[in-house]
DNA sequence: CTGAAAGCGCTTACAG
DNA sequence: CTGAAAGCGCTTACAG
């Protein structure tokens, strides 16, 4: 017999197809005597229940689908780690409430796919990747528009349903330390008209610390590149052009921040002793710089719970604009 | 109406629920003004296919469960970023069928779980992750024992199904560079005893071709340590002191390799003009160290696309031993 | 070319 | 506490 049935294990253990499906699932009022035989039936028989007939009768799938938006044509192995650090983190805490996870990489109109709740395959959608990606956010903005919800992390423009890092927070941490540490020509590189909501924020909190104490920071714009590696690279250039006395950098994510410092030691600055860095996201790649990148890190396991929480609406928090604690990470370059 | 089903469609379009059916699925022998009816209705209504239903009744999910085998306590965003770049071509493979990708992070018996194919939820397994942790092959070699089938990259010891890459043409490739390159005084840093057999085929493939131009490599396992990296700082530590002459080494995968650089600046060693370093993998954050690795990298979309055909059998390969290509990419360390 | 009906394998309201 | 039966929403063999 192939794939053993419940009844199957009902005729085993000698009761009605029903009495096996009660006793598997711990429904109540079931004699423990009977349950015990249920058991060992469907253990002798490798039993397993079939989940389609299961989620079909239940109306539920205990599966959470997770699209994460790519660059068109990008390599899978240039996903920026942050989100496989995201995806890892959802995974837990998918699997630690028993629940599957559909992970779906998507980049252009030929693999967009918004379908996952409808077609029953999961019960909540999670939505992560990057914002450069417009035609794959304006997708998901119709598939919304037409009354799709999901969850999304950062703040790809329209309204959705967002978690955020506490990047106001993270930027004021990061303008902190530079003036702790003496830090006087001060300056940010981030894009500066992403609809990532998030690098402003990043940004704003930097300044507006700055500007308590009394000092302004050149912003720099990342011209456009391949990735943010290169543009952070590119970036650097520009910025110790027009302000060669720059002597700490903010960079609005590691990736960027791993570019800024490959620049830096180009143009031969000292790293941190002629000019300091900071990133933000805590990617394990930071860690494996020379030296080490000081960074602002989010707490991802938080992320990836509360983004599962949200979507399913399992607890009480509201359905928008959790913010996750991030803190500071001081290692080699600031 | 919540979700319409194929009834609602049949009533809108005006005709049978069958016809719904078959002129959705695209069957043959429906009448195509019928077939456009059926599709207009459909659209207005926002109907989808449940899954389940459908899945039920062809007794075929179009699924494909891919398991990950972490270290047991590791973080999320520490898992080895070769497996989360083989993770995205493997969707990439599954994504171009059409498929579903379901993905599981598994580390301890607390959420070891291969039944997902006995479920019905995936048609195929996929087994991928770190051969260090044993307990988890294990419980995998008896699920597979008791005649569930899988299959998986590397050589976790059992006769699995399984896919490696060329391990023998990397170390030969490692060997030529170096040998070309002019260094005397060479070794190879990587498990001995580990249940990973591509270790073992890398260093054979390398010491093989070392013997067959009369040389010969020091050869050190690694002490044990949090992670690769850590492993890799510490065996070089060791290396340098047993063998100062050291001029050229080959580390057994990327990681391992990015702790041997570590290891080196530490020491003193300027990098490559004292020690030249090969690693193996092709993994991101080799680019981003400096001087970036070079190393042998296995086509991984190739290894995305095997894997998937090997677990559907849907091609005329064997189950097993099938090779992946890897090619020396050579950036600034050797 | 189309419709009525059976059946995929469950869960649970209803009876006993 | 247990069983017989309905029904979740599809696909397709069978009739027409």
């Amino acid at each position: 017999m192939l794939r053993p049935t419940s009844f199957d294990v009902a005729e085993r253990a000698g009761v009605s197809q029903s009495t096996v499906s009660r006793a598997l699932r711990g429904s109540p009022g079931v004699n423990a005597e009977t349950r015990a035989r249920v058991a060992t039936a469907a253990r002798e028989l490798g039993y397993v229940v079939d989940r389609h007939a299961s989620s079909l009768r239940l109306k539920s799938s205990e599966t959470i689908a997770l699209v994460t938006i790519c660059r068109p044509g990008e390599d899978r192995s240039a996903i920026n780690p942050f989100y496989f650090a995201l995806l890892g983190s959802i995974a837990a805490a998918t699997s630690a409430r028993r629940f599957n996870l559909l992970v779906s990489f998507q980049e252009s109109s030929a693999n967009f796919r918004a379908d996952f709740v409808a077609s029953g395959l999961a019960d909540a959608m999670i939505v992560i990747g990057t914002t450069s990606n417009r035609a794959a956010w304006d997708y998901f903005a119709q598939a919304q528009a037409s009354g799709l919800d999901f969850v999304c992390w950062g703040s790809p423009g329209s309204p959705f349903h967002w978690m955020r890092s506490e990047n106001d927070i993270g930027g004021q941490l990061a303008a902190d330390h530079f003036i702790a540490s003496g830090r006087r020509h001060i300056a940010f590189i981030g894009p500066q008209q992403s609809p990532q909501r998030q690098f402003d924020e990043r940004r704003d909190g930097f300044l507006a610390t700055l500007a308590a104490h009394g000092m302004t920071a050149a912003v720099a714009e990342p011209p456009a590149a391949a990735d943010r590696h290169a543009q952070g690279v590119a970036a650097v250039q520009a910025l110790l052009a027009a302000h060669p006395e720059t002597d700490a950098i903010f960079a609005a994510s590691d990736m960027l921040a791993l570019g800024v410092l490959q620049g830096l030691k180009d143009a031969g600055r000292r790293i941190p002793e002629d000019v300091a860095l900071i990133g933000f996201d805590g990617i394990r790649a930071g860690t494996l710089a020379d030296p080490a990148l000081t960074t602002l890190e989010p707490d991802i396991d938080a992320a990836g719970e509360a983004l599962v929480a949200m979507a399913l609406e399992d607890d009480e928090r509201t359905r928008s604009g959790t913010r996750i604690p991030v803190h500071l990470v001081v290692r080699g370059t600031a």
